[in-house]
RNA sequence: GCCCGGGUGGUGGAAUGGUAGACACGCAGGACUUAAAAUCCUGUGGCCGUUGAGGCCGUACGGGUUCGAGUCCCGUCCCGGGCACCA
């Protein structure tokens, strides 16, 4: 029986569900591992064939893990609340949750078609109230726990609270607004209880407050820095702007230190761990307090990580929205320093970005003094210094920073060089820490490292400043103006927000009629009339209206899993005690600043909590690649194709006979003169396509005053049957000669739509084509199936111009896979034709599993040559079994003992791809040396079982076994059947590759050696001259030095 | 500008300092066939040469370390990703 991939694939399929195969629970006795995916937002468009990349790699993986004996959790859920189910119910009036329901179960359908072994009855959704209950209890652990720094962990606000009642914040060393003031334990306690509760605010770890946020329009919301790309969405690309708005936030700053020294202690990729410390952007340096000139007690603090350039800095300047701008000011700046703030104040974020190089500012007329050297320098304003970075002002080292040295220049201020190593200061600023410090006064002379250790002794000694860290990462805005998020568990009363009793939990989305923010710009959610906490029957308070971001539901996930049923809590002790954390973590590169450090974030605090075992959710994650889709392109003549045609085809070989000629510079460029004109005579020439009909006129009269006489050249005879060229070109000839002012056409026709073969392009330049993308599924090797091209919308009135060989050739193109580019391919398709166990293997076969690289379904066919051919060492014609009991052959053990050692070196560093290689290697020998074996065929069921589970589950039960292989063993291999009794070395002579010599393989250095100087063509190299050095790397190499 | 990756045949890729191009796709030729599909066999980095010899070049480019470098080091170029007035 042939190989027939659909019937073997539904029989196992369904058995595999009978049977529960992929139930996992934790009573086992066996080693745990838990393998995990990110979980895919289930889109309406469905999988494409890129998608389950990540997920066979670890299914393969878990199947593995499991054949070697360890208890294995590999699940998978659903990432369900998000923004397009929601703009799609905006538009179609579909509730989310239907929309959503509907896209997870083609979702589900998808991977169980390509054989993925997951745990369905573990299966989890964001969006489902019994999972976000707990997403709402863990952020009301936040809201009720602060950061304490002599902890180093987060403490219950509580123990804030006893602490200010008895000694007030002074000696409090905790996370908290940098606004925070000082207070005693009296003011704390001479506080109304709404006082009270406002100033905790300023500790929580999620909190509301004023600020700046991005704000886009288009979609109505918030959106997190790590959303906005170049000034725009990420999602849908729309203009974002600053505003200031009341958010919730998470106080994720408080643990930017654990978060940094975690990277230490986890086997991630370092790209990631590299992003990560860059978002985090910790930066050592000092606080500096500079005094104001004339303004007694007052003082401006900045943060700089140069301390030892301080000799150097000749200004300061000050973020535009700095407190102390309008204190500062002196009268007679006061005018230019209000315009430049409102002007500042005025921008976008867009604008601001694009316009980096730009130097602006204004002075201000104060002065400050450097406390080192007691000099007095003026204090600029300059929106080039942030106002949320640091302190939000600087002193101004044009020497040694690029951007004061061009404001410096900008605005006339000295440069002083501060080293005896900086160059060309004259040019540009020279940021060197090399060499010795001049003009320095007390480190003059002194290295950066001593010249730092001794400013920042004196900056403490006197009270001017001391040593700092500074760190880059914001807070985390956590609220979204949208419905389809999970509700925070808030509720307000007299303008101050209040958590909801864990026992309301959860706070179930309400029903609303329409998923638009209100008239009034208030979120959604206020829509719901009836919607109110009744703690009382006289009482009814307003909820918090905004949701939780998208990432608030995926920063805890992979404990729900362990779990998944539990109402009591969001898992048990005992199955977190088993599991502990993820030891193998999966998914794209493009979450490794969001979803990765929020999740890592969540699970530093539910450890200070003491709520999970470990402070690092995942111990290794792996970066999946994304697939690439293979576009086609067709090329759709524009009217500068006709115009070029015309001047290849027809008027160049008629034209030179009329002397020379001016042709127009640049052609493409619309211009009111006429494309041709000769020098010699009085005729021009215009070739007009059927779009410029207006431009006629225009041409006519420049004709007219410039008295030539004009040729005016329609397209449309060319345009409509380009074969008919020759007609034409001959009027177009006899018009030259006559010199009569001559027509070819006055109608226009409606549309062209000439589709022209890509080779044919070619010989025109880019811009006489519109590239257009078509549906991958209507070419094949690049050719373009015109038959059903033409019932497709866009080739209805098409006009294809073929190739030389008759083929509509298109060109491709590798990009990602979307909808809008028509090159997706869909698995479901795939797994039809080829079977999933094939479709598996050729996804693993395509490259390294952390590359991205194109799909090319033409590639499949080897992967299914090669099951095929496997399949015939088992099964025979009519449905035979092949299998014999024979005593394998030392070459036969060779072969097998060889793969499985290969690939089980391979799986163990996630190098799929030569997994396959090594299976085809196999399978190429085995039918070489016509092995038809138990001994050794049936282990290779085993190996299989990984990657084809289908097919090896299928050959295990013709082996005669009646559960599943998935239970089997791995198989070990012995050293003994890797050695074969001869070696072939290869041989080297002075690093040159000469000839092979075969040795035994017991050789000893010297007898190989003997060997290799018989050698006729190592005797030729050798010749006379002495061997200098003989080196046998065992089992390797053999190199002889003359 | 800064920080990470990466650059190997026509294509996807292999090679953990030890024969560069495994394994495939594609292509060319052949077998079977009325034909096609399927299947099988042979060849396939370039150049010179041979037609059962062999030689030279070759992993972006230029140097270096080494008996030996795609792999390690230094410099240059190019491509991809991330961050970006972060003081």
């Amino acid at each position: 029986m042939e190989y027939e991939p659909r019937a073997i694939e539904k029989k196992w399929s369904d058995w595999w569900k009978k049977h529960q195969t992929y139930r996992v629970t934790e009573v086992s006795g066996k080693p745990k591992f838990y393998i995990l995916n990110m979980f895919p937002y289930p889109s309406g468009a469905g999988l494409h064939v890129g998608h389950p990349l990540g997920y066979i790699a670890s299914d393969i993986v878990a199947r593995y893990k499991r054949l070697c004996g360890f208890n294995v959790l590999n699940p998978m859920g659903f990432d369900a609340f998000g923004l397009p189910a929601e703009q799609y119910a905006i538009e179609m009036g579909i509730h989310p949750a239907v929309s959503t329901e509907e896209n997870i179960r083609r979702y589900r359908q998808q991977m169980e078609n390509v054989g993925l072994g997951f745990d369905w009855s573990r299966e989890i959704r964001t969006c489902d109230p019994k999972y976000y209950k707990w997403t709402q209890w863990i952020f009301a652990r936040l809201f009720e726990h602060y950061y304490d720094y002599d902890a180093d962990k987060a403490l219950p606000i509580e123990h804030l609270v006893r602490r200010l009642e008895k000694e007030g914040n002074a000696r409090i060393n905790a996370a908290c607004d940098d606004d925070t003031p000082i207070i005693t334990a009296r003011q704390w306690n001479d506080f109304s209880e709404k006082e009270k509760l406002l100033f905790l605010l300023k500790y929580r770890l999620t909190f509301p407050e004023e600020s700046f946020v991005n704000w886009c329009p288009a979609l109505g919301t918030v959106l997190s820095n790590d959303e906005v790309k170049d000034g725009v969405s990420e999602r849908g690309g729309y203009p974002v702007e600053r505003k200031r708005m009341k958010q919730w936030s998470m106080r994720i700053t408080a643990y930017a230190e654990r978060l940094l020294r975690g990277l230490e202690e986890i086997n991630w990729p370092e790209a990631v761990k590299d992003q990560q410390r860059n978002w985090i952007g910790r930066s050592q340096g000092a606080l500096v307090r500079f005094p104001v000139q004339g303004h007694d007690g007052l003082f401006i603090e900045i943060f700089t990580t140069r301390i030892d350039t301080i000799y150097g800095a000749t200004f300061m300047v000050l973020a535009p929205e700095h407190e102390l701008v309008n204190t500062l000011t002196t009268p007679a700046q006061w005018a230019e320093v209000q315009a430049y703030v409102k002007w500042a104040a005025s921008r976008s974020e867009r604008e601001r970005i694009s316009e980096v190089k730009r130097v602006t500012g204004a002075n201000t007329g104060a002065f400050a003094i450097n406390p080192f050297t007691s000099e007095a320098i003026p204090i600029y304003i300059a929106d080039y210094v942030l106002a949320g970075y640091g302190t939000g002002a600087i002193m101004a080292v044009p020497s040694g920073d690029q951007r004061d040295w061009n404001f410096a220049k900008a605005f006339g201020l000295p440069v002083i060089p501060i080293l005896d190593s900086q160059r060309n200061l004259d040019q540009a600023a020279d940021p060197t820490k090399e060499g010795r410090y001049i003009n320095s006064d007390i480190i003059n002379g002194l290295t950066y490292e001593e010249a730092v250790s001794k400013l920042l002794q004196w900056l403490e000694e006197k009270n001017w400043g001391k040593a700092r860290i500074q760190y880059k990462i914001r807070n985390a805005i956590f609220s979204r103006q949208r419905y389809w998020g999970e509700p925070l568990p808030i509720y307000w009363k007299d303008g101050v927000p209040y958590l909801l009793p864990d026992s309301e939990l959860p706070l179930v989305l309400p029903e609303i009629d329409k998923y638009l923010p209100t008239e009034t710009g208030e979120p959604p959610l206020a829509r719901a009339q009836h919607w109110r906490y009744r703690p009382t029957p006289d009482e009814a308070y307003e909820y918090e209206y905004s949701t939780m971001p998208g990432w608030a539901g995926s920063s805890w996930y992979w404990y729900r899993y362990m779990d998944p049923h539990n109402n009591e809590a969001f898992c048990s002790r005992e199955a977190l005690e088993y599991w502990r954390c993820v030891d193998w973590y999966i998914g794209g590169a493009e979450h490794a600043v969001g979803h990765l450090l929020y999740s890592r974030f969540w699970n530093h605090f539910l450890y200070d909590l003491g709520l999970v075992p470990e402070r690092e959710f995942a111990k290794k994650l792996i970066n999946q690649g994304m697939i690439q889709g293979r576009s086609s392109i067709t090329f759709r003549a524009k009217e500068a194709f006709y115009e070029e045609y015309l001047w290849l085809k027809v008027l160049k070989p008629y034209l030179y006979e009329f002397g020379p000629m001016q042709i127009p510079k640049n052609r493409a460029e619309e211009s009111f003169t006429y494309d041709f004109a000769f020098a010699v005579n009085d005729l021009a020439i215009e070739v007009v396509s059927w779009k410029k009909a207006d431009k006629i006129e225009r041409v006519r009269q420049t004709a007219e005053a410039d008295n030539k006489r004009l040729l005016v050249l329609f397209t449309e005879e060319l345009a409509a049957n380009i074969n008919a060229h020759k007609e034409t070109a001959e009027r177009i000839r006899q018009a030259l000669l006559s010199r009569e002012p001559f027509f070819m056409s006055q109608s226009v026709p409606e549309v062209e739509q000439l589709f022209v073969s890509y080779e044919l392009t070619q010989k025109y330049s880019p811009d006489c084509f519109s590239r257009l993308h078509v549906d991958v599924a209507l070419v094949t090797d690049d050719v373009l199936d015109l038959e059903r091209a033409r019932q497709r919308p866009m080739f209805q009135k098409a006009n294809f111009k073929v190739g030389p060989q008759g083929r509509f050739q298109c060109a491709y193109e590798i990009e990602k896979m979307s909808k809008s580019k028509y090159n997706v391919v869909n698995p479901d398709d795939v797994i039809e034709q080829y079977g999933a166990d094939c479709y598996r293997m050729y996804e693993m076969f395509l490259g390294p599993i952390e590359a991205s690289k194109p799909w090319d379904t033409k590639g499949i066919t080897g992967v299914q040559g090669f099951l095929k051919r496997l399949w015939s060492l088992y099964v025979g014609p009519n449905d035979t079994w092949l299998v014999q009991d024979a005593e394998p052959s030392r070459e036969e053990l060779r072969a097998l003992h060889t793969a499985i050692k290969k690939i089980t070196d391979d799986i163990e560093r996630f190098s799929l791809n030569t997994c396959v290689s090594h299976f085809m290697i196999l399978t190429n020998e085995l039918r070489a040396l016509k092995c038809h074996k138990k001994a050794i065929l049936e282990p290779v069921a085993i190996l299989l079982a990984p990657f084809a589970p289908h097919l090896a589950e299928e050959l295990w039960h013709r082996f005669g076994h009646e559960t599943t292989v998935c239970d089997a063993t791995w198989p070990a291999w012995n050293e003994r059947y890797l050695e074969a009794d001869k070696v072939v070395y290869p041989v080297q002579i002075n690093g040159k590759h000469r000839g092979n010599i075969e040795v035994d393989a017991a050789a000893n250095q010297e007898e190989i050696k003997q060997i290799a100087l018989q050698q006729d063509f190592v005797q030729r190299y050798v010749g006379n001259g002495s061997v200098k050095k003989f080196i046998v790397v065992p089992g390797r190499i053999v190199n002889i030095v003359v």
